[in-house]
DNA sequence: TTGCAGGGGTCAA
DNA sequence: TTGACCCCTGCA
């Protein structure tokens, strides 16, 4: 059968995506943006998202979901991938120079996952003053004792917890996460979320700034982690994720001297336009590769 | 083996 | 504007 503009079949619970293009398992899932996808040795990809698991198989522009019903693909996984946007379009419209088009034709295939907002906000609070091996384990550590579990293929894996799981527990009880000093943010942020202080259902159709703004009063939530969270899940693309990579990265191939964070965000944000959040990525990615900005 | 610096930020002083 | 912060890793 068609869906919009995909040829899709489906067989023994999975289902099989014909035309996909601009998509490489790799450079979308090892770019920085998710915390719960594991390449293995054939290449093919395993996750959770959603309240589902799947493992994922590209060839070509076949794409290959395992676990997944027709339905699953066309009400979760079709936005997930952000299967309907064109990237070659996007492209052409970020390649505004010559260090974009580098990073681009490094980047190929990177696309920006729609990921659940309460799950990316929780995961970016934990990245504060972190790293990625680390982020993923307190991730997968707090899915395993508050999530549901997920049987697939003989293994078990772990949904992440809802707002009222997360609300429901206590700084103490999830210490054994090894999220140190973020588990009052975690627990005070999934609080306040609970009690409706912060309606991350609004985000989405409220101006960039004052969603900014509004996630801001969580705590463990600044500027950076707010940017995050808002591109992370789709909610705004016009943001520019800027932290001490992205801030070297910047400083080395646009600006050739040192620049504050304030500046270099407003200088993306213009430059870039509605599309900085994809720039962002794709600079990141191709600096944090090759080692670019580093001292 | 042990010890120490520092990490994709945020908060409080 | 600056240091502290949990905990882990890399590297003397």
């Amino acid at each position: 059968m068609m869906y919009r503009g995909y040829d899709v079949q489906e067989e023994n619970n999975s289902i099989i995506i014909n035309g996909v293009k601009d998509f490489n398992l790799y450079n979308t899932f090892e770019c920085g943006q998710c915390f719960r996808w594991s390449g293995n040795i054939d290449g093919s990809y395993s996750g959770v998202a959603k309240g589902r698991a799947v493992r994922l198989h590209m060839t070509g522009d076949r794409l290959l979901i395992e676990n997944c019903t027709l339905d699953d693909f066309k009400n979760i996984w079709f936005d997930y991938f952000d299967l309907g946007r064109d990237y070659s379009d996007l492209i052409k419209m970020i390649s505004k120079d010559d260090i974009m088009k580098k990073a681009v034709g490094f980047g190929k295939g990177i696309r920006l996952l729609r990921q659940d907002i309460w799950e990316v906000l929780i995961s970016f609070i934990i990245s504060a003053n972190n790293r990625i091996p680390m982020i993923k384990k307190v991730v997968a550590a707090i899915s395993e004792i508050l999530g549901d579990s997920i049987g697939f293929d003989g293994e078990t894996f772990f949904a992440f917890p809802g707002v009222q799981d997360l609300a429901g527990s206590s700084a103490d009880e999830i210490s054994i996460c090894k999220a140190g000093f973020r588990c009052k943010y975690i627990i005070e942020a999934s609080r306040m979320v609970l009690n409706g202080d912060v309606d991350l259902g609004k985000l989405k159709d409220m101006d960039t700034a004052d969603a900014r703004n509004e996630l801001c009063k969580l705590p463990g939530v600044g500027h950076k982690v707010a940017d995050c969270t808002l591109l992370f899940s789709g909610a705004h693309y016009n943001v520019f994720p800027t932290d001490v990579w992205v801030k070297r990265v910047m400083e080395e191939l646009y600006f050739n001297r040192e620049a504050s964070f304030r500046e270099i965000q407003e200088f993306s944000v213009r430059y870039f336009g509605d599309l900085a959040g994809f720039a962002q990525q794709y600079l990141f990615f191709y600096a944090r590769e090759n080692k670019i900005g580093i001292r």
